[in-house]
DNA sequence: TTGACTCGTAAGTAAGCACTCACTTACACT
DNA sequence: AGTGTAAGTGAGTGCTTACTTACGAGTCAA
């Protein structure tokens, strides 16, 4: 957690270790909660030094939402799913849209966090940029899921929207309880994703034509 | 929202009073966030008679934590979820979940704004709060889903938890996107139940593909 | 060696914080 | 009318906050 007599560093590594520090702090304590000394204290430098770096605290605030913002992990994700899509391969999309769902919410949950506090502490620039990063995403899922439709592949008659929305909804909401609010869970995230997806593709009520199917 | 001259009022009033103008403000802001002066100035007295009724802002906040919790509201939503158990209406019960989990975002958002405060801001009685009021009615919609399964009105072979899970989790996350990260959403709230217990109920493939999906 | 440039700090500042205390005021009941 | 008491306040307390300023120290080219 705290780093001593990081001294002398460049101005660009200095800049990059106090926005991954101020993002472990932010994002467990929030934007209020968090002081600058403490921020300091954590990367091993004086107070003073952050606003050599950045002209305030909010100023290092959104340059951390905005530092998230480029890294390239979501490009490689995004163009996986793409490729599922052209392949027409509904299920490996669902699939991999619940795994990439509940496994970002253990992995990169700090991000989370700190989203959810510029949500709830009312901070416009973090909410726009959520709203500007996960739109697109969930429109093209909603374009693909209404081609699927007038392809006969997916029921019709159900708003693109509400089924994306129920799939990313199912398993955000199952990170969030375990991860965040800690709710206890037994069975490994695996068997949860096949539980959502079965429930999802199927529905819970019996089919007929499935019990023929089956035996 | 400011009120004034509401001078000389009995002690439990005012005490009502200031707990309501605080759950206003923490819920907006959160705890950190928020400053007694604040609340003082919002109930229009003096910041001292906030210590005269509460011995410290902390303990201010968990009394509004507290507060919530003694609303009889839930009972008589619980009472009327038990009858419809008792009548094994398994599609009325979820689509009465479903209206009650997004109606709550709608209505008393400040309660979930507030939780999820407590949540991300680590406040430990908030969260054994939440969870000690939750998992009991999560339990009890578990037992049920469980029962129905051997009875042969839902499918075997899903989890209860996973059941019960998805059908709140989807409400829950449209709520929260819509309420909180000001997600645009068009259709009204009542056609969205429809759609989330259509693809709860069925799924999402279409009756002849059914077969397929299993193999 | 010099000097210029950058990285870093010690020691501040004014404002804001939760919280206190000595005190007044309004009202119920004689 | 007088008095005891609960309700409410003005003016502070010491401490912490974000932010500043004046200065030192390492590095490297000339």
């Amino acid at each position: 957690m705290h780093q001593q007599q990081a001294h002398r560093l460049p101005a660009e590594d200095r800049r990059r270790q106090l926005l991954d520090t101020a993002l472990n702090l932010f994002s467990h304590k929030g934007f209020e909660g968090t002081t600058t000394k403490e921020i300091a204290a954590a990367a091993g430098v004086t107070e003073a030094l952050i606003f050599r770096h950045f002209p305030s605290k909010q100023a290092l605030y959104t340059a951390v939402l905005d530092c998230e913002h480029e890294s390239g992990e979501h490009e490689t994700v995004f163009a996986r799913w793409k490729s599922l899509m052209d392949s027409n391969d509904d299920i490996g999309l669902f699939r991999a849209l619940l795994e990439k769902v509940i496994a970002s919410y253990r992995n990169d949950s700090r991000i989370h966090r700190i989203l959810f506090f510029a949500a709830l502490e009312g901070h416009q620039a973090g909410l726009e940029l959520h709203r500007e990063r996960s739109l697109p995403i969930f429109e093209l899922l909603c374009q693909y899921v209404a081609r699927r439709q007038k392809e006969g592949a997916i029921r019709a008659g159900i708003p693109p929207q509400a089924i994306v929305g129920a799939l990313a909804g199912t398993a955000a909401h199952f990170g969030m309880m375990t991860q965040f609010f800690g709710f206890p869970h037994d069975s490994p995230d695996a068997g949860v994703v096949d539980a959502f997806l079965d429930i999802f593709l199927r529905g819970v009520l019996p089919s007929p034509s499935l019990e023929k199917a089956t035996v």
